[in-house]
DNA sequence: TCCATATTTCCATAATCCTTGAATTATAGA
DNA sequence: TCTATAATTCAAGGATTATGGAAATATGGA
C-alpha cells in the first residue's frame, strides 16, 4: 500500500457512518449486503448510502457487485490487512528500537484475538 | 481505544501534512523534534503547522512539552499501536473464521519488521 | 409494455477543513 | 528593559465534504 491509497483509506474511515459501515461489511462477511439494507441497518438516507459508498470503493476498502436488482457490497480484506500494515510498518520498521513497550505489543506479540480466545 | 478517538485518529492521519509529522516524529524517536524544524523540514509555514500539529495533538496522536523556547514534539507509540489494534480488532476480531488469507498474515503472523530482518 | 424495486446521480445548502498573513504570547540574552 | 527567537492564535478566504430531495438508470416481473 502507497501513501496515497491510506491517505484516501485514513480518509474514508475518519468519517462516522463510513466507519460503521466498514463494520458491518466486516461482520456481513464474504456474502456481502445490499446499499439499501445497509442504509436501512445505520438509518441514513439512499443517496447519502450512496455517496458514503461510493467513497469507500474509491479508497478500496470496499467492493460492489451487482445482484439482480441488489448492489452487493463487501468488505475488501486485502485492503483493511494492507493498511494495518502500512500503520504497522510506520510505527515500527524502520526503527523498532523506538518501539516503547506498548508499541512492541502491537507489532511483535499474538493479536488480541488469540489472547481473547 | 473507544470509536470516538479513533475517528479523530484517522481523520488526523488523513492529511499528507499530518502523515508526513507523524512519520518524522515516529523516526525522530523519544527525543522528538522541535515545531519549526518540523516546518523546515515539510516545508511549511510556521502557522499551518501549529495548525496540523494541534489537530494530532488533540487526537492523542503525538505529545509535546516546552524545552526552553522550542516546543518539541513527540510521537505517541501508545496511541499508534491503540489505532492498530483497533483496526485489527474491526478487520478480524469479531470474526476470525471470514478472515481472508491476507487478513490472517496481518493477524495472525509475525509482523513485517521480523520478516524482513 | 408498464410498473415496482434498488440504487445512483444531480443539485443546492450547510458545515468543516486548509492555508496564509498579521497580531499575540512566551522565553532567553544583552 | 529592549530585542530576537520560537510558537501560537486570530481572522478571512477558498476548497472540500456531507446531507437530503428530486430526477435518472437498471433490473425483474405481470
Amino acid at each position: 500500500m502507497d501513501e496515497r491509497q491510506a491517505l484516501s483509506s485514513f480518509a474514508a474511515l475518519s468519517q462516522e457512518t463510513r466507519l460503521q459501515i466498514v463494520r458491518t461489511l466486516v461482520v456481513a462477511g464474504p456474502e456481502g449486503m445490499a446499499a439499501g439494507a445497509i442504509a436501512e441497518k445505520l438509518g441514513v438516507s439512499p443517496s447519502t448510502m450512496s455517496f458514503h459508498l461510493k467513497e469507500l470503493d474509491r479508497s478500496g476498502l470496499i467492493g460492489q457487485q451487482r445482484e439482480s436488482r441488489s448492489i452487493i457490497y463487501t468488505a475488501n480484506y486485502d485492503a483493511l490487512a494492507g493498511l494495518i500494515r502500512f500503520l504497522t510498518e510506520d510505527c515500527c520498521a524502520g526503527n523498532p528500537h523506538i518501539c516503547t513497550p506498548a508499541a512492541a505489543v502491537a507489532c511483535h506479540s499474538p493479536s488480541p484475538v488469540e489472547k481473547k480466545a
